[in-house]
DNA sequence: AATGAATGAGCATTCATTCAT
DNA sequence: TATGAATGAATGCTCATTCAT
């Protein structure tokens, strides 16, 4: 149950407490990154004492690995939630996409830390939590597109891991383009200063690209 | 000529050592990250001494801007001379793809980095770098879809500022799965533990997944 | 209350051990000059660790205020006492003399600080400390003599302001001849090896100086 | 001949660098005090190469030394000229006090140097120097003193010493007033903001201090 | 269990001094 | 003799972690 990044006395406190914390310490890394991060902000910002901190989690580190953790698994809820219905593919797509929209400004700060996450310096201690989720989605995404495949319902020339690769690929840069800077910018400066504003068209042409890339015609 | 990052003197000294501390310091901040990389390092691993480190740069951060200058300067020149070329659009691309997987190979500190740059910390300071590329490459795309476009060549019913941000996305994310640890293991999990030897199929394909995005068939 | 130099944090501690870090502190600083005081000696001395001093004062130079302050505090203390009492001018002049020969060789190191002080580098930040002193002193001085000078104690043709900063001036060279390495010296060859010695000469002696000057006969 | 601050060679290049050199190291040296003073800052200033000072002087200290030599020497001239003239006490105490007035106008830095020399880190080495000075003073005005004394044209009841030590203490009170900033500050706080405009009142006035000290009426 | 003061290793940066040219 | 690039020890300050209360 425990996934091994706090300490039992973790989640013996009071709920609210819990939340505290995990949010403070969400901010703090996305804004500053790993090294950068201030444990004692950190429990300053929630409120808490060091000590308190370190009866939670055995260091930095874990505490790191903990709110990757927990973003990981919000993430992979809202995905599977869609990927598993069944309805069509077509329209799986794009409730993905809009999800995405949706969850990414919900959750600026859990995107940021993907971002920062990927970074060499921890990507080894981070990959544990991560490869669970990616290989969920991994498995699903070509799932879900051989079955197409074999229903006739779309090309059947196509590999389906390398296209559910891409698939996801334009999928991360969506959310990274909706919460980091840096990224943001970078979309601006692609299609124009109010694209911030105009979900559907992007969404709207996302989905034309795709549906182009998938689909038979 | 100066890009302001570095002073004269770094302009002096022999081309070699320039490129052993340049070298030294990609391989420093790519691997490290801004905050974390050590000048103290970077000075031994360049066979330098520190206080010429900072004969030659101001500071750690003019450090850091300087080598993401190099690397975007780099990075720029593979693409213009493809883009600007007045093959047909297909060609145009599956030449980017191979490029990327030449480059991103010989330079996978340089992409690190530039996995690194996106992150919040420093992304304003180097926003003033890497915007003039991203607009000269979203300005290339963008004009060359328009062209195939009024040409007949592709689809009408797109917008062609997203359509070039949705394929620099692929090709970004190309990059850091052949350069970022993490990314590296992800495609893994999507295709395959030998997906790195196969690069005509991760090519040939992608090539199939943006041909179905645009072209009409 | 908190005179801004130090933080909270510095009042929380046992009066033990912030005498400590002040004595320390004024001893390093007064031998060594701002500059080439070193924080860590400072730390090693107090026998309190650099941390902590970091806890007390935000900077080197909130520290060397902070003790400036203090120093400032007991001198001032010392000669309001005096200047304030009703006695004669005379009597009261003695008395600052023989309190000048008593403080200052109690506190050599804030005397010594205080002419380290005086030195250009620093004496911006520490004007608005010491000119409250000097303020002080100066109206008290002026107004003694203004008070004298009407009663037809003194002579009537000296401009009060004026002479308060001779007086003053005599005092402030007689304090670093009795706590400077350099003024003492300098004491000596003028006066003579055993001035040190001879406090009840050098005040005589003095008073005598000043009676001449501001007195009839 | 040779006051052994400076190596054999200094006096080899020609007298224009040889007073570019000193005239810089006085500005950098007054400026900044000993520590902050820095040895390439006054190569620059001077226009002559870092190497070419460590040719000039062994060291930042031989350096500092030998311009305290210079200025203690020009300071010397000034005084001994007019204390040796055999003009009666009172005019030669005027014009003492004018030509400080006037020598420390035109020797701003040298005086700051002055201020800076007498604190603690470098006083040993520079009594050497100015022992030399202060002893000629010292006697100079003491035998003066004695001489006026002796001729009852000044009281009989003082010691020669000390209140010539008490004279050379306004004097350099005076100095000081004049050119360093805390006590240029401190001076118009007990006279007011035009004294620097008003010469000869301050020469009168204090020519009246010490003729009251001084002299029978 | 909770606190938060205390610790001290670690790193960016400066600058006196050297030495090859 | 003159140069100025190169050196690296030294120091202010930060922050993860500990531990006495």
């Amino acid at each position: 149950m425990n996934s091994g990044f706090y300490k039992d006395t973790f989640m013996k406190i009071s709920e609210e407490k819990r939340q505290r914390i995990l949010d403070a310490a969400i901010a703090e890394f996305s804004e500053h990154g790993f090294d950068s991060a201030n444990i004692n902000t950190i429990a300053q910002r929630s409120d808490v004492s060091v000590g308190s901190l370190y009866k939670y989690f055995e260091n930095k580190e874990n505490l790191f690995l903990a709110i990757v953790h927990v973003g990981v698994e919000k993430l992979k809820a809202v995905l599977e939630d869609i990927i598993k219905s069944d309805e069509k593919l077509e329209s799986r797509i794009e409730k993905i996409i809009k999800a995405i929209q949706v969850h990414t400004r919900e959750n600026v700060h859990l995107t940021k830390l993907y971002n920062e996450m990927t970074t060499e310096n921890r990507s080894s201690l981070v990959w544990k939590i991560v490869s669970d989720m990616e290989n969920a989605t991994a498995g699903l995404y070509a799932s879900m597109i051989k079955e197409a495949k074999e229903a006739g319902y779309i090309r059947s020339d196509i590999n389906e891991n390398l296209f559910a690769f891409y698939l996801d690929n334009l999928f991360i840069m969506l959310q990274f383009s909706y919460a980091c800077e840096y990224y943001k910018e970078r979309m601006k400066i692609f299609v124009g200063e109010d694209v911030v504003n105009r979900d559907e068209l992007v969404a709207e042409q996302l989905m034309k690209f795709i549906k182009g890339a998938f689909f038979l015609k």
